[in-house]
DNA sequence: TCAATATTTCATTAATATTTGAAATATGGA
DNA sequence: TCCATATTTCAAATATTAATGAAATATTGA
């Protein structure tokens, strides 16, 4: 991932509520969560909530789709995969001390 | 590692000076580099780059000591593997899609 | 002590991001 | 069609962050 793309999503989740909303939706894979749903879980107005979603859809982090009259948006996992990776590799060079992280199915050196 | 610090730390990073910052001090361990090689290297100005500094301070990201007249600065590797391990644990819940990774020493489950 | 170097601080300005609430749009059901 | 629901859009007000350059501080060496 280039890191223009990195920037925005990190700028993407280094809010409090739209962190929240990546961790709402993450769970829930595809299936994902319409907007009115996030926005009484999370206790936001609805207008607040569409600035915070529409900043992470821009960021690539989340996709929407449109069910009947509900939006519903979804983790877009391989983009949130892409950052850490970045993170990891390009960025800390593997210097970072991850020992504590329990991986899904990495390669390891 | 809690969510405000890695707010913070998010918001630290999403900066493209501040994100080559890092991307520079990484790989020098704990030797780091004081203000003016950095300054010298990432060609901004003295006073923006000690704004830049003190945010990735403040963020826990870097740490910094004071050798004769320079002031040097390291990335703490520990903070940056706290960021990503909140990511890969505590937000994505293992959901993110890091294949394309190569982890200096994770467990893996 | 004086001058040079290294860095930070500060005030100002400029740029961006966020919140808020009202209005607009779109959809489905009676 | 009319109404209720779901969501977005918009403009206005605030708040936050960043860039700029001059001045302050600290350290070293002549």
């Amino acid at each position: 991932m280039e890191q223009s793309r990195v920037l925005k999503s990190l700028a993407a989740m280094a809010h409090d509520t739209r962190l929240e909303i990546v961790r709402l939706l993450v769970p829930r894979g595809d299936d994902g969560l319409c907007a009115g749903e996030i926005a009484q879980t999370l206790e936001v107005s609805a207008s607040g909530l569409s600035f915070h979603l529409s900043q992470l859809e821009h960021a690539g982090l989340l996709t929407s789709r449109k069910e009947s009259r509900h939006v519903i948006y979804a983790a877009d996992r391989a983009a949130l995969g892409g950052v850490i990776s970045y993170l990891l590799n390009d960025c800390c060079a593997g210097a970072a001390d991850v020992s504590g992280c329990i991986m899904p199915s990495a390669k390891t050196r």
